[in-house]
DNA sequence: CGTAGTACATAGTAGAGCCATGTAGCTTCC
DNA sequence: GGAAGCTACATGGCTCTACTATGTACTACG
């Protein structure tokens, strides 16, 4: 009932699908963050077009300390609030590089089948 | 077992969610196609990075014919082989600018946070 | 003291892509 | 001429991810 065109927004939920972890990983790796923040700074970075939900931001969050790429340890914020901070382990860095470089990689396949190309198979 | 950084085949399964529909649109609204030739097609111009298994393929052509998107007829080939072409309609093609558009949007979102950004907020 | 914002957490749901398998026709090769 | 392999389409069951909804708890404002 959101959108008029139904379907657009569920094309964009997936397309979100798999670069989440990509995208927290890479704003974890400019500094420490808590989940709160970042989803803000998610936020404000990509000009309000990527709004992580609760349901998606802290689910993430464990997967990624789960499997080591990211490790977390609880503050206590002065006005008495616990949060949890997270930095990227190097194991998680090693894991940003390859998925940018696939993100990359996509990318550039997308692009080559969804626009119709002007320029022979191989591009410069 | 397939990988020894696991992980990452997810990760570049999970990118695909999202843009297949897109990717069959767009060569769809090219030429005309049957589901195997589309596959091929696919594999062909992504340099061999798509490649649609049945269990995707089939599937999403059935929901876009469901949704009005595509249209498909039978044809019978030259060898006796029944094909099911499938071509974009009217509002396939609205749909399909849309999906294009929101997948510049999305593009350019990630680019700008997972990637180190040397410009202002606003880029030219 | 109720409302709103901060901050984290989780159970349940829907949807997409995958694997495996099945059907059927045609071609190739021994 | 029979087995194997390619073409071509189809489907049931599985996994994973993002979302919705809800809950907890603390702080600040009026």
């Amino acid at each position: 009932m959101t959108t008029a065109i139904n379907g657009l927004d569920v094309y964009r939920r997936e397309l979100l699908k798999g670069s989440t972890e990509t995208l927290i990983l890479s704003l974890l790796a400019e500094q420490e963050m808590y989940g709160y923040q970042l989803a803000k700074e998610m936020e404000r970075r990509s000009g309000g077009y990527f709004h992580l939900k609760e349901g998606t931001l802290y689910p993430a969050l464990h997967r990624l300390e789960r499997d080591g790429l990211i490790e977390g340890h609880w503050e206590l914020s002065d006005t008495g609030q616990s949060r949890r901070y997270y930095h990227v382990s190097p194991r998680g860095m090693d894991r940003l590089d390859a998925m940018l470089a696939e993100w990359s990689t996509f990318s550039d396949a997308v692009n080559r089948i969804a626009r119709p190309v002007s320029v022979p198979a191989y591009v410069a």
